[in-house]
DNA sequence: TTGAAAGCGCTAACAC
DNA sequence: GTGTTAGCGCTTTCAA
């Protein structure tokens, strides 16, 4: 079956297409006098032909597609997937829909994503980018174009893009800071591949509160990793086997998930956590606070991250004035249990 | 700045547009013969104007806008974004993009986003439908419309959609069957609202398995609740305030997040875990073997079903033949720790 | 209060 | 090999 068109509508009302236009778009209350008895008879057959609007052809004469792309490395990451649902939600609600792209933390594959947003004309994009400074180009050329768009998560400092970050290098010097007042002195970062966005500025948090603190950085005790449970459980406990851990009191993970995996393998070796050995995550995803062991991260606020890009975006959309172009949003420590060394210095 | 358009780069080639369109689609491989230099130049040009093709005029006009929609209730649980996230990678491969959009369990809204799937004229759908029969009129309408569509995760018995699913009647009821064979009588289930599609059919297979064993089924044992871990945490400290539980020999979540709540809870009581009471999930999310009470689950292999359901969809978009319009996927248990008694009765 | 007509950017006959 | 032209479905002047 044929989709109804407006033609479909104008021929059986016996009126003109414009007409048909009109009443469609409550055209009535925007001042364009339309008598009640047409406006009421094409809606009548308009339903009866269950016409549904072409947005396809509508976009291809408008303005505004109603469109968004979110790009993101992976949506099975807790953090991503929680940002990908609140900021569908807050869409929503403004009668926006959103078209969901993966960079596979891969620079050539964002590339691609943003142009295929370019082509689909989407009124705008949010990228939480994926690797070192690559596709700045790419992101530029958006600009050009007039695009509005918004950095997640990481900000390029020359480039004055528009941005909502956490604030990660903060996050992880205070996160860091804490191991060193629990007693912690050889701290290993399981931290991720180091070139991905993320990571930067975790490891950078990193080494400032170690060198703030005298403690002289490590590089064995720098470990890359994926992002994923099973990567930190499985570099552990080759770690493990390699003997590393002897006189290590502390690990971090880059993530939660990481996190969660370096205890278990920890566990496993009989490591008592955190009379042995203290753990903490980072992104404070839904579960970690379920753990017997309760883990310490670092709560990024998802909902007002998401929240708050959308906001600007929506600024930038309309042509708005956007007062604050680079937002920061403040991380915030969570203590658990592990890293609560009983009887150990306050935090 | 504006768009460069096939246009301008007619204009600045000396050709027409309907050369410039047959350059830009390498229309010279399928037989129609143009000049390579003409090819050339208008390449060149393209380039230096930055040219990219409007996907909207395109899909005006054509066939397929290489769109597809997937309508889930929530992103954030595990399930859907694994499946999203295969399903993505799929779409990746063959060039077809992917509008999210969430029904929120919410029928009504789940009629929203088929409304405005089809208005965008995707390719095909995919649905993981939301609650008991209420849409079936609204399915029955795409189907009128001729554009494909798969039910995920759940089917019609009557309606004869395409569906991908699989079998939770069955995966419950060896999971519960399993729980009566490690001696439980007393078997809990924490399961979700009644109403929605994941409930029914594990609550059917609950039941089933408690009858074959000849356990007469207390509905003050059937508990309702939301599905993430808060929920499944929440229930049982209310539960176990009222003293509900000192009978009680099992546990089952509608998930494993919910199941890890009821873990957690019933260990914060002093409950030992399986010694005192069995605790199994459903769905075997990515860390729920890694708690250090690893949780017994059934194994929904989300990349299979992605797979399937895209494949389906696929044929279906190709306008080829579907063998097998109702596609099972076959779960399976999988048996850790939380389940397992000591010297206990064999699976 | 309504209609005619141009045009959004592109593709696909159909000509030459 | 290449150009002309007619739409795809819709919105929006401009006229009436």
């Amino acid at each position: 079956m044929k989709y109804a068109t407006i033609q479909d509508i104008a021929l059986k009302a016996g009126k003109s297409v414009a007409t048909v236009s009109r009443v469609l778009n409550g055209k009535a209350r925007k001042g364009i006098p339309i008598s009640d008895e047409t406006a009421e008879q094409i809606l009548r057959i308009a339903a009866e032909l269950d016409y549904r609007p072409n947005l396809v052809a509508r976009n291809l004469v408008g303005r505004d597609s109603r469109v968004v792309g979110l790009i993101i490395p992976d949506i099975m990451q807790s953090f991503f997937n929680e940002i990908c649902y609140h900021l569908s939600r807050e869409l929503d609600r403004d009668g926006y829909d959103l078209i969901l792209s993966h960079s596979y933390e891969n620079p050539d594959a964002e590339r691609r994503s943003i142009e295929m947003l370019l082509s689909r004309r989407v009124s705008g994009i949010i990228i939480a980018p994926a690797m070192g400074h690559k596709n700045i180009d790419a992101l530029s050329g958006i600009r050009k174009r007039g695009i509005p768009f918004i950095l997640l998560d990481r900000y390029y400092p020359g480039e004055n893009f528009h941005s909502v970050s956490t604030g990660d290098v903060e996050g992880f010097r205070v996160l860091t800071e804490h191991l060193v007042a629990q007693g912690a002195r050889r701290i290993m970062f399981v931290a991720g591949n180091r070139e991905t966005s993320v990571s930067i500025e975790r490891i950078e948090g990193y080494r400032k509160a170690l060198a703030s603190r005298g403690i002289g950085a490590d590089d064995d005790l720098l470990i890359e990793s994926g992002y994923f449970m099973e990567d930190g459980y499985s570099v552990v406990r080759t770690l493990i086997e390699r003997g590393v851990f002897r006189d290590v009191d502390a690990v971090a993970g880059v993530n939660d998930a990481v996190a969660i995996g370096i205890m278990t393998a920890l566990e496993e070796a009989g490591k008592r956590i955190p009379e042995d050995i203290l753990v903490a995550g980072y992104a404070n995803d839904r579960y970690s606070g379920y753990f017997r062991v309760p883990l310490t991260t670092v709560e990024q606020p998802k909902r007002d991250i998401a929240g708050k890009a959308h906001a600007m975006l929506m600024k930038l959309i309309k042509g708005e004035e956007v007062a604050v172009p680079h937002e920061r949003v403040p991380c915030s420590l969570v203590v658990r249990d592990s890293t609560l060394v009983k009887g150990g210095a306050p935090v």
